[in-house]
DNA sequence: AACTAAGACAACCGCAGGAGT
DNA sequence: CACTCCTGCGGTTGTCTTAGT
């Protein structure tokens, strides 16, 4: 006899009911299974109602009992994992300065970030943050908001992450190659040693590596404006279809353009002229 | 081979804001 | 206007995997 047999049940309000009804931790595959059938039904939204309903569609064609989920866990698993246009694998280096200078624009607003990059999650890019970035200011024994930090990442960071992007393009001219790779779809990127790979891999330790702290706070203006600079040349959204891999969208300038040969050579230009400014 | 630590990712929790009543 | 419910966001924690010893 279960609880609902027992009359126990039918004493509990019906909130408590579904408390102690609701699962937790990994979902399994046929959990996964009736959460995208159930989108697929009603479409994303109406969370609440994904278990009452999910019951109803499965209990027709099975003895499955249906999903004990909550709405909010429903919500996630689906926004963060079954979506189709989810990417999961490497954030690439492209992608990795885009959050950089995303998150100097916007600060911790993830979900804004994540827009910009199609077929990232919030969740995602909150984790490459976290694990990532904050570990190196840990490292550098910095707070990640202050100053010397900030300076840190617009003065070595990005740079050496443009100079990697640069390199690993091939060519001044090249344009960057899509790295939305999903390790199982995209085996030959995963595996291989290439430079881009290395680069991707380890273009995060390196600004520790290189990291030399400023003798002085009083930076010249183009480099105080420097990142400003980035931000406008770069600024856009990623398209993952057409193969660039990037659109503006506040500029209308589109990340092809952005790419091409006169641009890369005013970004490293401009990387010059700041570094030159510091000395 | 077994154990441990660290890293990466997935999932949960609490809160805030908006919509509906 | 006040209340409730739902959704979305950001912070945090849990779990699994991998690397090192």
């Amino acid at each position: 006899m279960d609880v609902y047999e027992s009359g126990f049940i039918s004493e509990m309000t019906p909130q408590s009911k579904e408390d102690m009804d609701v699962r937790k931790g990994p979902w399994t595959e046929e959990e996964d299974y009736m959460l995208k059938t159930y989108v697929n039904v009603h479409g994303e939204g109406s969370w609440n109602s994904v278990a009452r309903l999910s019951d109803m569609i499965f209990l027709i064609y099975s003895n499955d009992i249906g999903l004990k989920r909550s709405g909010k866990s429903c919500r996630l698993r689906w926004l963060n994992y079954l979506r189709p246009e989810v990417i999961r694998g490497n954030i690439s280096l492209q992608e990795q300065l885009l959050i950089l200078q995303l998150h100097s624009r916007w600060g911790n607003r993830w979900s804004k970030i994540a827009q910009q990059l199609p077929g990232r999650t919030d969740n995602e890019i909150k984790n490459y943050w976290r694990t990532r970035v904050l570990k190196q200011a840990k490292q550098l024994k910095c707070d990640v908001n202050s100053q010397e930090f900030r300076d840190t990442m617009r003065c070595v960071w990005i740079p050496r992450l443009i100079e990697r992007i640069c390199a690993s393009s091939g060519s001044p001219s090249a344009q960057p190659s899509t790295t939305y790779e999903k390790t199982s779809v995209l085996p030959e990127l995963s595996s291989t040693s290439s430079d881009s790979q290395d680069a991707q891999l380890s273009s995060v330790s390196d600004l520790t590596d290189c990291y030399n702290p400023p003798s002085n706070s009083n930076y010249p203006n183009s480099l105080q404006n420097g990142w400003g600079l980035w931000s406008e040349n770069l600024g856009g959204t990623w398209n993952i279809e057409d193969g660039v891999g990037f659109q503006a969208t506040e500029g209308g300038e589109s990340m092809e353009s952005v790419w091409n040969e006169e641009n890369i050579w005013f970004l490293r230009q401009q990387l010059y002229d700041d570094k030159d400014d510091m000395n």
